[in-house]
DNA sequence: CGAAGCGTTGAAAATAATCAAGTCATGTGG
DNA sequence: CCACATGACTTGATTATTTTCAACGCTTCG
């Protein structure tokens, strides 16, 4: 593994307090995944034996029911860590985790991770805080997808997915993502058809400009106001 | 704090690893708050400075909206800890805690949790282990949430809470727990009145046995099935 | 005894899901 | 390079579910 690898792993909020020394050992230790388009990494129940961080493209964890109903729980772009627990413990992996874009991505196995955190018991510590901020956001995901009306939800995901993966566009924010109506519809909660609906009503508004697997956001403000009350 | 906290203690996850006298250093050390029910403990948004153990009595932990809407994210009972990353970092509780029935709790401050953790690293794994569950179930909730009908996720709900809460009633599993019919609505994410309907709906069909601030699961296979598939 | 809190139920309305039938791009193979 | 098959998106009509609003009964507790 490269200097290139090096330096990006430096970003990583778990690997803040290593040294120069142990951040190129790590980057050597690593193993590079490479993933097409809608290509697996992992499913959900697998035994949980890789940390993952992603040099570069979208990953998309999700969970299925047995009727084959997906839930699409965070969708993760470049410089971010996944799977941080199978780091610590023998389990199995409560979600499925696919390429949405190519994606290049550095892992670790258990053994190396488990040694790591044995020799800087302080990335523990990062390692717990990774985890509580995922779960700050889940409850409140939780906490919307509980009080609030669909077209409220999916602002609040746009938006979501703005913060995240927004790029400045042709006439506005375009989301750096290749989603589907059926994507966008998983990460909020609802059908593809209503969705669809929605997301139409907003660019005839002129707040969207959307189109097959691509949305801007014309109108930030109008869409944060939905976001925080639904319309008349 | 006497030799009753001490064994308590001992059934916690967080210091399986605890040689006895750390354990009566971690006893002696604890606060002991009690609270009435309906008694706050604390609110969303507080500096988070405190870790509690709960001795006895039921804790909901709980969001609410700007609007006043309330969503329970859980309810916990004897011998659970809670609020472990408050131990951590400093941060405000995501959450706000309050007692549903007469509760006694062990507490710690944040400089007390944090000096153990730097005398026993292996700790933090445990703690780690201790949010983690608490997400996997998290994510299981936003799953049925998203994807399931008011009934399916009202029967889970009730299984979960006769899992965590149940004991032996008159005549089946009675819930420990005096909820009310706005918190059963609040825990699975529909309204008092729809949840109402269905409880009654299911006592009538001699599923439950139901009253005021009262629940009992008289046929458990029958409640499994409804969790399973929705009635025909 | 009275008030407040909790629970139930009916009727109406709103919301979203479902079903069905399209259109429109996109890219592929002939 | 074009035809065509496929996948993505849209839209209307219908249906189902759930919420909302309103009214009322029953307990429990002060």
């Amino acid at each position: 593994m490269n200097r290139e690898n090096q330096e990006s792993l430096g970003r990583c909020a778990l690997f803040t307090d290593l040294q120069e020394e142990e951040l190129r050992d790590l980057a050597r230790a690593a193993r590079l995944d490479e993933r097409g388009a809608g290509e697996n990494l992992f499913l959900m129940g697998d035994p949980a034996d890789r940390v993952y961080w992603i040099e570069s493209g979208q990953i998309r964890l999700s969970k299925v029911t047995e009727q084959g109903e997906e839930v699409i729980v965070a969708v993760l772009g470049k410089d971010n860590l996944f799977a941080v627990v199978a780091g610590l413990r023998e389990t199995t992996y409560p979600v499925s985790a696919d390429a949405m874009t190519p994606s290049r991505l550095l892992s670790w196995g258990r053994s190396d991770m488990a040694a790591l955190f044995g020799r800087h018991p302080e990335l523990v510590v990062n390692a717990m805080e990774i985890v509580a901020a995922r779960m700050r956001e889940l409850q409140d995901r939780y906490h919307e997808l509980a009080t609030l009306a669909v077209p409220q939800r999916l602002a609040r995901t746009l938006l979501r997915l703005a913060d995240e993966h927004g790029r400045p566009g042709d006439q506005g924010l375009l989301l750096d993502l290749r989603l589907t109506r059926q994507d966008l519809a998983e990460l909020t909660g609802t059908t593809l058809y209503t969705a669809s609906r929605i997301v139409s009503g907003w660019s005839q508004a002129g707040i969207l400009s959307s189109g097959r697997r691509r949305v801007e956001i014309l109108d930030l403000g109008a869409l944060e106001q939905l976001a925080r009350s639904g319309p008349s």
